[in-house]
RNA sequence: GGGUCGAUACCCGAGUGGCCAAAGGGGGUGGACUGUAACUCCGCUGCGAUUCGCUACGUUGGUUCGAAUCCAACUCGGCCCA
């Protein structure tokens, strides 16, 4: 098992590279001396399908932990999925059901995986409504006296939720306390999460040290910004706001959505989403710096080393490849979803209706201002009118919107 | 529980009886420019049909020839008082 027989000092430092904030450091210290597997936490929500990026940077600070011998402890929060999190005003949340929480967990174990060592000695999966579902009342009551309303106001969030007006349920005070419960139950030597996480993380110190057991480890890592870059609709990378890379998307997509990154994240990318160690990104910021590499060129190291990540070696190439191809000398993308013309029926078709119907566009009025735009071409060539054309005409044609959305009509 | 203010399209936010599918901004999207970067500029941005209709301004009713705009009740939220 590597790293054993490294010094304290050398494993720290290959543990903490990419993290914020570390409480504390001397704490972590200490217990890696003490040559044990430490259980390393993590919770999940399970409320997305897709793991992007941004959950892998955590995620790969845990595989580092895995790497040094230690145990992944990932919890599912399937419980507190199901109360559902009130958190954004008045759009109550859907409460997922049962079924859909399951649903989610077991996708996230599929693509938890593809980061994480699977082998049941280093990783062990829980999910929360394992206690928290057997929990009574007075069993909440009881752990609600472990935080104070002070307290939980000092929060930054809520603070200013409170000062803007904006509606704070009771609920959400909860969770911080459930979340810090998890880590008394499963009894965590070091828990992990993004930045915006750190007060519900401590809550899980406060409540180990009033259960008599250590205090767990605090290790956050930097929120991932999101491909549309910093000053858009919000920093962080997100599935609600389209601003994200998949891990399980194919490679070409991941390439390409990477070199549509702004140039001033390339270097945050390369040493959060690549898995390069710190001397490796260390030189490729310090090349791009010093201006012998064009940004371009720089973006699509970057790009490539995480087409290499999630798809293994050479997927960055190919990838590459398949950009240029489609983007430098604007041909075809070599792979498309295809669109059978004769679900539509038999008689000649409009491009309109086509493109609705192969998923392309979202209402016939959108697509209709599109092809008024010229934003529509069939082989390349741009469709200059709507009417309806033969079947025939089509058939085994590319239909294109844009330069991003494409289909194959058969 | 009492008082008071508020609820508008993906988001923020104008609009206080007809000229409102609803200003403006953001976001998104198409185009020009480029390195599918940034910046900048221009177009589009409820749904459906060949000058028309439908749905939409928290919900439900009402007043009116006509309502996002007035009235009532209700729901949800803010603030103040208890």
């Amino acid at each position: 098992m590597r790293g054993r027989m490294d010094s304290v000092d050398v494993q720290l430092s290959r543990l903490l590279q990419g993290t914020a904030d570390v409480i504390s450091k001397a704490e972590l210290a200490d217990r890696l001396k003490s040559e044990r597997p430490l259980r390393v936490k993590l919770g999940l929500d399970p409320t997305a399908s897709d793991l992007h990026l941004g959950h892998a940077v955590v995620l790969r600070t845990l595989r580092r932990f895995q790497d040094e011998g230690h145990v992944a402890v990932l919890i599912i929060g399937d419980f507190t999925a199901m109360v559902g999190d009130p958190t954004g005003k008045s759009v109550t949340r859907p409460r997922l059901t049962k079924a859909q929480v399951d649903d989610a967990a077991q996708t996230y174990i599929q693509q938890v995986t593809k980061v994480l060592d699977p082998d049941p000695e280093k990783l062990e999966i829980r999910c929360n409504s394992e206690w928290l579902a057997q929990m009574g009342m007075d069993d909440v009551l009881r752990l609600t006296s472990h935080a104070t309303v002070a307290q939980m106001l000092d929060r930054n969030d809520f603070s200013q939720r409170h000062k803007d007006g904006v509606a704070i349920s009771i609920t959400e005070f909860m969770y911080p306390l459930l979340q810090g419960w998890d880590s008394v139950m499963v009894q965590a030597d070091v828990e992990l999460g993004g930045t915006d996480q750190l007060f519900n993380l401590l809550m899980g110190r406060q409540l180990q040290k009033d259960e008599g057991q250590s205090q767990q480890v605090v290790i956050t890592t930097p929120l991932l910004v999101g491909v549309n870059g910093p000053d858009l609709a919000g920093p962080k990378m997100s599935k609600s706001l389209g601003n994200y890379v998949g891990i399980s998307e194919i490679a070409t997509e991941q390439f390409g959505k990477i070199m549509s990154i702004p140039d001033a994240l390339i270097d945050t990318y390369a040493l959060h989403a690549t898995g390069w160690t710190q001397s490796e990104v260390d030189a490729a910021v310090l090349a791009r710096a010093s201006g012998d590499v064009h940004p371009n060129f720089a973006k699509r190291s970057v790009a490539r080393a995480v087409c290499d990540l999630y798809h293994g070696t050479d997927a960055g190439i190919a990838a590459e490849a398949e950009f240029d191809r489609v983007h430098k000398q604007h041909d075809q993308p070599a792979e498309m979803p295809e669109f059978e013309l004769s679900t539509t029926g038999d008689g000649d078709l409009s491009i309109v209706k086509v493109l609705v119907a192969a998923g392309l566009s979202a209402s016939a009025r959108e697509a209709s201002r599109l092809v008024a735009e010229g934003a529509v071409k069939i082989d390349g060539i741009k469709v200059e009118t709507d009417a309806a054309r033969p079947q025939a005409e089509l058939r085994g044609r590319v239909l294109q919107i844009g330069r991003r959305r494409w289909v194959r009509l058969y």
